[in-house]
DNA sequence: ATGAAAGCGCTAACAG
DNA sequence: CTGTTAGCGCTTTCAT
């Protein structure tokens, strides 16, 4: 059916070494050949199968993408980054979604494996290393974003969301705010923590000690969870005047939920959510959020990764920074002492 | 590195084609042996390599999805929801994406062809087919969805958008609206005909006139042309009592320009939306929109590629219906004569 | 400057 | 029931 390097070979009048020399511009080929082999390449519409070239090469040039989700808006977007900069390095991504959900993540792993991909990025939907560290040992790079395992030596690319959370409440704090709400997502994850240790941090700094009716983990990953999660969080503190969100989709579910509660934001309650999703920018009123830098985070990884194959020992840890996106979510708050 | 299936029938003290046939299992193998090879196989931790095997098999089980953006909501669920059903057909998916650029198209394209995938998947991003019939010569199989290339024999799996704006009109005709504004995408596309198709049809059959004030293209894909194109319609045409935008985004945007305009939603005009992304439920008022049915897209399209695997001259085309989400921002117009 | 040929890891005849 | 072997399409020595 489709031509291979034979039929070119034949077409051509030339052996199928040089043919492949031309294609791949991998050794000197006299201009007439050149021209003959690209006449035959041409004419018979040959386009070489990677897959095979790679059995001897050992490069397939197609990466694996493993993430929880595409349809979320964030992880799309850094899915659609990172497979447009590597394809400028002609490398394909093949993408998984896992779900968050450890078994999928390890058979989508083993797809991989089989796949022959060249490496492996990975947003781990556990603090489970066990394959990771098989697919480590295998020689594949492996790379991991957002989430971070320790102390298993392995480059990873992060947000500082300790830093970022610790400026987004001492933004609240400045404004006036001591009873600062905390949502927090359904199932702990690395980056729960550092997030946490952030908004701890800079209450205590600030000398506002610590109000466990302020906190409050959301039953689910949805909008809805926002609704019924700020509301605890008012029925459990009615002095609250200020709610800090771990992601955007929950934040507009505070919203709304204060809202319904017969407050208004940002008057009665400010809001800050998480992600800098596209349509924070729009809503009424327009969120401050924290931004989540996808560029900064794909370029690291393609770098990392083309070194990382380059060089099978190379290893790089890296924390950028996610800046707080100010707009009219956040006020002083009514009684504060500040006005 | 890596195992191969000789080192593995070097283990098992077998011959490797009894290797290849109890990882197959393609012949019968005695119990003895097959234990003997899986013992070898964990011990070894071998993954066969499945492009090699695709060598002789000619199959890879690799699947390419080639779409406009998976980072927008709707194409990035369409493309996890597909993802998801073809793993458990053991297929897995290359995903690129062309921002609806053709060039960007081919280049993906011809990468998927140098990858060897089984089949194609795509969302055309013009009505140019020269690459995609070339793909079809070669006898990769390959499913147009959501937009169609007429005449050139391709399994289409696309929405009924005739139908689906037709319906839409019509629920704003019965509510009492006549002059039903219409945003239009910036780019011409296959269905962008047909939902006009359905604008004109319903306003002829209950005898309302085209007044061409009503109808407008946007600018661009975002949320801020939503907002210039509504204000254009109602500055042109203030008897505007509805609105119906090509895509949910723009009529976010839609909203906002009449709130900004200082007219409210639905009480002075209605609006209609396409797509009912998950924000749109959400939404005060909740969004009236047209579905898009994600589920029975990823279904068909499964099907259809299958069939096409097992007999390369399996050809379907199919359209679904994208139903009416009715929700809040409808309401009879104010002025009406139905009050 | 070019060609011949070995072999990458595997499947599928073919033998026995 | 199992093993031997010829390729699949390509890259890469090794010759010339």
């Amino acid at each position: 059916m489709a031509a291979t390097i034979k039929d070119v070979a034949k077409e051509a009048q030339v052996s199928i070494a040089t043919v492949s020399h031309v294609v791949n511009k991998t050794r000197y080929v006299s201009p007439k050949l050149v021209g003959r082999v690209n006449a035959a390449i041409e004419k018979l519409e040959y386009y070489p199968n990677m897959l095979v070239g790679g059995l001897r090469s050992k490069q397939t040039f197609s990466v694996g993408l493993v993430l929880p989700s595409i349809s979320n808006e964030t992880f799309g977007k850094l899915a659609e980054t990172i497979q447009k900069l590597f394809l400028r390095e002609r490398y394909s991504l093949i993408i998984c979604n896992t779900s968050n959900d450890y078994e999928l993540e390890v058979s989508a792993l083993n797809t991989l494996i089989m796949k022959s991909v060249d490496a492996i990025i990975i947003v781990p939907s556990t603090q489970i290393a066990e394959k990771i560290i098989e697919i480590k040992n295998r020689g594949i790079p492996i790379i991991l974003v957002d989430r971070d395992i320790k102390h298993i030596g392995l480059s990873t690319v992060t947000v500082n969301y300790r830093a970022s959370t610790y400026n987004a409440v001492n933004y609240l704090i400045e404004n006036g705010h001591s009873e600062i709400g905390y949502i927090d997502r359904a199932k702990e994850l690395s980056h729960s923590m550092h997030q946490r240790d952030g908004y701890i941090a800079a209450l205590k700094d600030a000398g506002i000690n610590i109000n466990p009716n302020n906190y409050i983990r959301c039953q689910g990953y949805d909008y809805q969870d926002g609704v019924d999660a700020v509301q605890t969080l008012i029925r459990n503190n009615p002095a609250i005047t200020a709610v800090l969100a771990y992601y955007d989709v929950t934040a507009l579910g505070a919203i709304r939920g204060i809202v319904d509660s017969g407050y208004s934001v940002p008057e009665d309650i400010s809001v800050i959510g998480c992600d800098n999703m596209p349509f924070t920018g729009a809503l009424v009123p327009r969120l401050t959020t924290i931004n989540f830098p996808i560029d900064a985070i794909a370029d690291a990884v393609l770098d990392i990764t083309l070194k990382s194959l380059e060089n099978r020992d190379y290893i790089k840890t890296l924390e950028v920074e996610g800046a707080l996106i100010i707009r009219d979510s956040v006020t002083k708050p009514r009684f504060s002492l500040n006005r």
